[in-house]
DNA sequence: CTTTCATGTTTGTATATGCAAATGATTAAT
DNA sequence: ATTAATCATTTGCATATACAAACATGAAAG
């Protein structure tokens, strides 16, 4: 293997955005007629399993950025898709009945997501990609 | 394990995009005194090994969109690192003698990365995650 | 009680990134 | 040789995302 394929090969920071941004690709793709960047449903997601969460929960959950996940709460509230109820510092975060429709919708694009990957990568080789790169997330985000 | 816990850890493109988020973080700091981000750095490393590259085949390497790589050769060419040849309908991009120097940088920067991520991820462990994505991306994008 | 401190959220600003449309240049077809 | 088709690059526009600073609220200390 040469220098330059050794270097692209071997960079866990490299390898990682790279197939980030595909797999990205593949879920815009299979989630495009939810009308939601993939993220979004996840956001919803949580939410669906923790309501009332505060914004500090979700950050830490998905692992972004307050700012971030303001936005992205804004967004869906303007789209009437959560609420936000205000407690002091804290704002609790809810899914409203159109919010909850989303999320059963998601669900079953989640599969066909699932299906597409599977078909390309295998079903035990994504499972198994899958949870490693949870544990190294969760292991990076002890660290820092 | 709750079923929230199960959905998060086994959709690839969710771990994948939070690993991605994660790995970026670190690497732009062990690379903030090249004062460049870290995909740049990249573009600068496959630059250095093609020289006269194109921008075409740039993207494919780096998995990025044309419209992506155009910005980044802008910028870089503004800061004198690299030059852009026009031949007809294509470009070609060669490092200036910045460029090799900053190329040289990179690479110690590159090797502390490593040893960081190691050190929190265990090295076979880093090697292997890395490879596994290497060959996911390659599959991935065979299929688009 | 009021001042200080800690914590959660929001806003300002910047960047990476993509898609789709426009541009520019080479090649093929009549 | 002019027109049509093809291909590479660029530009316009949109979005995800982050950091740092500002803001707001609650807690602790004097």
């Amino acid at each position: 293997m040469s220098e330059e394929n050794q270097l692209l090969t071997r960079c866990l920071y490299f390898t990682a955005s790279r197939f980030a941004r595909n797999m990205t690709r593949l879920a815009e793709k299979t989630f495009e007629a939810d009308d939601l960047a993939p993220t979004y449903l996840y956001l919803i997601m949580i939410v669906k399993f923790n309501p009332g969460i505060r914004q500090k929960e979700l950050c830490r959950k998905l692992s972004i950025a307050p700012s971030t996940s303001t936005r992205f709460v804004s967004k869906l509230e303007k789209r009437k898709l959560v609420t936000r109820t205000s407690g002091g510092k804290d704002t609790y975060i809810t899914l409203t009945d159109s919010g909850e429709a989303v999320y059963s919708r998601f669900q079953q694009s989640l599969e066909v997501l699932f299906a597409r990957y599977s078909a390309i990568l295998g079903s035990e080789f994504s499972t198994n990609l899958s949870k490693r790169l949870y544990e190294a997330s969760v292991k990076l985000e002890q660290n820092y």
